[in-house]
DNA sequence: GGAATACTGTTGCAAATACAACAAATATGG
DNA sequence: CCATATTTGTTGTATTTGCAACAGTATTCC
């Protein structure tokens, strides 16, 4: 139980804060919805596991607009305002999931826990990077070709992991997901990007030039 | 000096704590650049205009990759991970912004500054909103076509505007670009829809069937 | 009030992309 | 280890979109 939300708390303490913030832990297996728009004031924390925030349209088109990893944060308060049925957050591996009440945190705790400001912290610091993801999200997505798009990312991943051999962490299927294209059209456009020369690739393993 | 950074802080408390954080106050006129990325720890509130983060890549095209109003937050730590370069922060409208130290925020206030807390739990929220924004924009820019993009962002709007009949809130050549595809394309979507009685239109003012 | 500037609106055409359908390679699960 | 599912890879074609160029209409600024 000491997920990035408990980060420099001893576990003593994380057990009253528990208490304190009226916590509750709980489990999901692959494939089941977890349920996240229960109330305005809940907040779940991603302890353990992966998730996706899925839409589905009207004509049952299934598109993936967040991945949840461990550390995510989500909630009612962090959701986009749209049509709610359209919403679910759907584990992709067995996931462990914390809930606190955001107002118990926003506000002052009346038992004056020590750590109540380390956890607020916390927070921040977690909704901040949430933020910064969601940021270079929009950073590929804006641009308007395929190659712009897949340029980008693989900046970002160089940035990343530091160095101009880069391994793409998920499958060309989920990659064409991400970035919003069509897989087919992706597959084109690294082999144009290959022929004259901008990159060299192997599956998922790719040196930018 | 009431922004929502402060909000529910009385005016002398402020005085003390802007002292406390080691903030300071900047002015900047409409088409000057706000310098945000001087170090890592520093977070800017904008507390009055507007401001547009801008991409310039390569060939010079210009990409609107943000749009900040009052209340929004920036700075390094919720920078998009990638080259600096190509980043800026441009004032569309004379800007007000205060500056503070991120660290002084999250470690605690030695002089124990009796509102510590509210300010903390008011960037919590501002934070919170702009990953709500961002994650409205990554909603709309995830459909594939430019009707789809649109009939998402039109349904945002319904939203906050409770009611069939919206108006955008910006010009139609903004909306292109804030949905990230030509103006021309989208005028001649825009007409499509009208054409086959999706919407009624007239010029920004709109009414969803 | 008039000139300059931005915004709205339109069209033809070229280019990029989605769609569909398939084959081969690789992982996965009993 | 075998069968099955998933991922990777390819190609032809239809559709969508971007680009360029233009005209008319509001808005801003002096």
């Amino acid at each position: 139980m000491t997920g990035p939300l408990f980060a420099g708390i001893c576990d003593a303490d994380v057990e009253k804060m528990l208490r304190c913030f009226n916590a509750s832990t709980r489990h999901y297996g692959a494939g089941v919805d977890i349920p996240w728009l229960e109330s305005r004031r809940r907040i779940g924390v991603l302890q353990m596991g992966r998730a996706e925030l899925i839409r589905l349209d009207g004509e049952g088109n299934r598109t993936m607009l967040e991945r949840l990893e461990q550390g995510d944060v989500f909630g009612e308060m962090l959701r986009p305002s749209v049509a709610l049925e359209s919403l679910s957050l759907q584990c992709t591996a067995p996931c462990e999931v914390l809930f606190i009440d955001g107002t118990d945190i926003i506000k002052r705790c009346e038992r004056a826990c020590v750590h109540h400001s380390a956890l607020v912290d916390n927070l921040l610091g977690l909704i901040a990077d949430k933020a910064v993801r969601l940021s270079e999200r929009v950073e590929v997505l804006s641009c308007r070709s395929i190659r712009a798009k897949l340029m980008v990312y693989f900046q970002l991943l160089q940035v990343k992991q530091g160095g101009a051999r880069i391994v793409v962490p998920m499958s060309l299927t989920e990659l064409a997901d991400y970035i919003c294209v069509e897989r087919s059209a992706m597959m084109r456009e690294l082999k144009h990007m290959e022929q004259d020369g901008s990159i060299e690739r192997a599956r998922r393993e790719i040196v930018l030039k």
